[in-house]
DNA sequence: CAAGTCCGAAAACCCGTCTTGTCAGATGGG
DNA sequence: CCCATCTGACAAGACGGGTTTTCGGACTTG
């Protein structure tokens, strides 16, 4: 594990002509959207310990040799396959705050809270990407999963400052309460993903929803 | 990864007779704890994917050879590590709450919430090994790591069912409850553990004491 | 149609490490 | 004192999989 590392870029691609009606930059982009799907699935559902650069390729119907060519290393695919989960919750959540300006936040941090979660709830590999399998993976991984926990932190500061300036809420140390809310938010979602048969997902939003005016407004 | 896995036993010790004054049994008790506190240290520090069965051996300063003869495999090696980490904690909550029994729930939750994390709180490598590098190992440590969440949970559910049934607190969905507070520690303390220059630690608690009760009590 | 790219499949390479086995010396029991 | 057991050190053995390369054929372009 944790193979050599050193900075061996993706190969470049050299000429580029088109093929099969497809310029190279379409045909790249074709390649990463099929292995990102592919990894999705097979990450998602074994594990990325369990998963091997081949089963990625065989899923995705990509040759190794183009998954070479798009990605200096399994690693890196992961982590490109994280960003992709972890930046569509962000971009939900803020779209989703952005959207109730001008209501009282007692409803619009529900809101932003939930469509934060809304992926995870649908999308049981993408819930256990994002929350299980980037842990222990890599000092690398490590350093992207709190990057992006801690630009999740600053949104949730910078915005619970702004209400508490407005005279909305009352102060309170919001890094505390945001990474309460997001790793409770982990268990959850994930227990709830996990389970066989889970109660009903009107019930569980709801209770989350409180668990937010709870943590961040109350 | 994910060696063959098959349950190859670790090898049982034929005869057994004194040696250097200890008898087999003490040896390899001893051997056990060695290798429990060398592992703690590589996998708490290095994290579970890049420790290798040597590395383990030489904190531990005991042969590869002896290493197999007391687990089958390295995984269940950290499998013991895990139940030691968890168990310790578990141990102290259990007692923590028991002995403020007659007490009101307000004081005896925090109390048993502060005892649970208290070694993840002065031990960095426990904190580690607890939240992180169980994660994505294998399907057998995920079950293990459920289970005994879940046990952490059924403690949780009964004692609160009880304190209801006293009349002490209000009713509520005492599994919910349990997975925010147990994933919201996860977060903090690890996040408080990892920091550089972390607040102090009697703030922590305090914060810390307060969630439990909002939680499970108010 | 000729030369040059690009393609997917498969083999080969390579390396680490899990796991097993060997061995010379230390120790204990009879 | 003799021999069996135990010990730590060390050397293979095996194996899996990440990464690179090869190769024959498909497609483009001029």
């Amino acid at each position: 594990m944790v193979r050599a590392a050193v900075a061996a870029p993706a190969r470049p691609r050299v000429a580029g002509r088109s093929y099969a009606g497809r310029s190279a930059a379409e045909r790249d982009a074709e390649r990463r959207a099929r292995l990102l799907a592919g990894a999705r699935q097979v990450i998602g559902s074994e594990g990325y310990a369990a998963t091997t650069v081949e089963k990625i390729c065989g899923e995705a119907g990509v040759s190794t040799r183009h998954f070479y060519l798009l990605y200096a290393t399994k690693e890196d695919a992961f982590v490109d396959l994280y960003r992709e989960v972890t930046a569509e919750s962000y971009r939900r959540a803020v779209a989703a705050f952005g959207e109730g300006e001008g209501r009282p936040m007692a409803e619009r941090v529900p809101e932003a809270f939930i469509a934060y979660l809304e992926p995870m709830f649908t999308d049981r590999p993408a819930a256990r990407i994002a929350f299980i399998e980037v842990m222990g993976v890599s000092p690398r991984l490590e350093e992207i999963r709190l990057s992006f926990r801690e630009s999740l932190i600053e949104f949730i500061t910078a915005e619970g400052s702004a209400a508490v300036a407005r005279g909305e809420i009352a102060d309170r140390d919001f890094r505390f309460a945001a990474l309460a809310l997001i790793g409770a938010a982990n268990a959850i979602v994930y227990d709830w993903v996990t389970r066989p048969k889970p109660p009903a997902d009107r019930d569980m939003r709801l209770a989350l929803a409180r668990l937010a005016n709870t943590l961040l407004v109350a």
